[in-house]
DNA sequence: CGACACCTTGAAGAGGTTCAAGAAATGTGG
DNA sequence: CCACATTTCTTGAACCTCTTCAAGGTGTCG
């Protein structure tokens, strides 16, 4: 596949239609496999569909909440894509994670009321927003809502803890591929190519992600594309070998 | 305080009582201000008071819960220290955390009704069971109950945002400072010396949480301890200076 | 087309790891 | 209760990975 195929196939839209015309309602929603309880009834799946409020588009760049703003809803991702960060008052900052379309964003917000972290989008996007007191009020109706909001946050606490695993004791060119892998994987599960990928994030962004700086990315990204693993044209990436990445990640005895 | 009063002092058993002689209900239960919502009707708390199945305790070194096992409950630690971590098939591994009296353990076994993690004891412990499908039932007639879970779990999501913040972008000395700080001011809301504390776990495991070697562990706290920040004598630790310790974190500026 | 943001690569340097040895504490069995 | 085995902790020295600093290249957008 060329580049120009993987740019005009990998970008995060579901099935345009004229936003007009939708109804804002779940049980038609293209990404509702992503977001919502599967089995539902059909009595159950009228009341979840008064979940979503309304919807919001954010352009690249901008953010869709900041640390410190009031929290008062959930957001589930339509199109596009985004990071969270964390920051810290002396202006050192985290990345925590990339979301695309179908996931759960804001779930940090509910200790305090508060964000906790920045989401900015990577690229234009539209998000549902989910009053969350009105998520609380269905769960307690829809059983299966209840679990499935349950499920969610217990996802992301599994996910950090890969974070913190890859972090904590892995090197560089171990981290880069275990998160090219994750990408290619989530791309997949969308329907995109498990082989190529474009970066919506910068070198940077990634790095702080890593915990690394951006050149050691830059490095590794072409150390990778020297061993033949990948195939790197800024931000179009191609996977040659998703074996020895995986190999790479799984090293702990060879070495 | 000398090293002998805080072994004494310090240790993570509330008040002793005979085991037998206590209804097993949340209501009269001396944690229950870290563990349940506050403000509860009579009624309401009699309902909650149905939640914790039975207790169970766990000896030093044993797994409260492991990688693999069914998920079914929920743990909130009525005595005892644990830590959670996660180990790869290759047999890395990675501490994630370090858990309390008054703390829930288990939230990661609720996406795929196993648990993701390990769970060890530190110390002996004593843990109450709460069946995971009780508190969902429970939480759809309480309501306070219901935000209190998503409260839990959205702070453990704030709480590794922390972690990676720490693992991605803060040096040794950095690291074990935050960790310190971290740890005494957990204990002070339990009741105890904000400056004293006896360390439950080994340098290793500390090296583990942090992303760094045993030996960097012990060679930072013989930098802290020659800089007066602290005093070491093993796992007792004094803490001289605080406030420098919080200007080690929050040192990004001066550097 | 020019300005700006982003990416790549090199060389020097620092922070942390690895390997190794010895000391201190803890637990076990006689 | 003491001696011994084991685990845990400390410290040194060499090494290595990643960072820092620097310069130049590439792509993008007004």
């Amino acid at each position: 596949m060329t580049i120009k195929a993987i740019m005009h196939t990998q970008h995060l839209t579901p099935t345009p239609q004229i936003k007009d015309t939708i109804k804002v309602a779940c049980s038609n929603c293209n990404l509702r496999e992503l977001c919502m309880p599967m089995g539902l009834s059909q009595d159950d799946m009228l009341k979840v569909d008064g979940l979503v409020a309304s919807r919001r588009s954010v352009k690249r760049g901008q953010a869709l909440f900041q640390t410190g703003e009031k929290f008062n809803a959930l957001f589930a991702i339509r199109t596009g894509f985004f990071k969270t960060a964390v920051t810290t008052p002396d202006g050192r900052d985290q990345v925590t994670g990339f979301q695309m379309a179908g996931e759960i964003m804001g779930l940090d917000g509910i200790v305090n009321e508060r964000h906790s972290c920045d989401a900015i989008a990577l690229e234009d996007a539209e998000v549902c927003i989910m009053p969350f007191d009105r998520i609380e009020e269905i769960s307690r109706e829809v059983g299966a809502l209840q679990h499935h909001v349950h499920k969610i946050m217990s996802r992301e606490i599994v996910r950090e803890h890969g974070v913190m695993l890859l972090l904590g004791s892995m090197r560089a060119d171990e981290r880069l591929a275990a998160f090219l892998l994750n990408l290619v994987q989530r791309l997949q599960a969308r329907g995109f190519s498990s082989s190529a990928l474009i970066l919506r994030m910068t070198r940077e962004e990634i790095g702080s992600y890593l915990g690394m700086k951006l050149e050691t990315v830059s490095r590794t990204f072409s150390k990778f594309a020297d061993e033949g693993l990948i195939e790197v044209h800024q931000r179009q990436v191609s996977i040659l070998n998703a074996e020895a990445l995986k190999r790479l990640v799984n090293a702990q005895a060879c070495h």
